[in-house]
DNA sequence: ATAACAGTTGAATAATTGAGCAATCATCAG
DNA sequence: CTGATGATTGCTCAATTATTCAACTGTTAT
């Protein structure tokens, strides 16, 4: 363990050998910052709400409006956020933009957040 | 679908077929309001950090405050969060606090998460 | 008892974020 | 073209949140 990271933090290293090797096993930055912004679009109750309806059913934002006593504006803003972390995509026809869920990931991540909830 | 929707959001409903349905299958809202709490844990880059790191091995604060760079302070913190959340324990020997992980299903979610992003 | 250290806590601050309003865009019907 | 409707966007407000600082607890060693 260097002096750098003495530095960093107000405390000794108590466990230098561990650290030395969880540090050489620890993914890159960038791996992090997507991975926390990816759980964000669920960190959310709307969100997570309208990610449900839409494993459930494609549907307009209009529908999920309803669905959710939201206004359009407020799940508009949403489906934007879930566009933009390539979770949802839409199809527009005519008026009215219809949106699904972009991966098959997203209903993994429902399975495994549904099975700790529900043990607890 | 009846006139207390409509009057919630201001729109009319184009697919009163899709919302009955999917609403029908709707979990309740304490399981979104858990999920999304769940969620939050992993939506933050130093609790995700922390929760990886803890899922390599047992640390106390003061390894993981030099691993990641932060204060002893800001550790606690998050790692209070993540107690309250049930995702880690802890397990005190004299002056130092050893965290682990709680809970198997947090490897799994990061293995989804992990394939999620490595995708794109 | 005192000092040193690991960890926690509460308050304060700064930054982020979600919702609604109002204005706007886009498409379709008349 | 004009009006109506679905959707998006910019803005503001309120609420939440992550970090830091300082004070504090608890444990160990002298």
């Amino acid at each position: 363990m260097d002096k750098k990271e003495q530095a960093i933090c107000d405390c000794e290293v108590i466990h230098e050998d561990v650290v030395r090797r969880v540090r050489g096993a620890m993914p890159e930055g960038k791996d992090f910052y997507d991975l926390s912004n990816l759980y964000k679009m669920f960190a959310d109750q709307t969100r997570v709400r309208v990610l449900w309806a839409l494993s459930r059913e494609d549907m307009c934002v209009c529908d999920l409006a309803v669905l959710l006593g939201m206004t359009k504006s407020a799940i508009s803003h949403q489906l934007k956020s879930l566009r933009l972390s390539n979770l949802v995509k839409y199809d527009k026809q005519g008026k009215v933009v219809y949106y699904s869920l972009a991966d098959s990931h997203v209903k993994d991540i429902f399975e495994k957040g549904f099975e700790h909830i529900r043990e607890k």
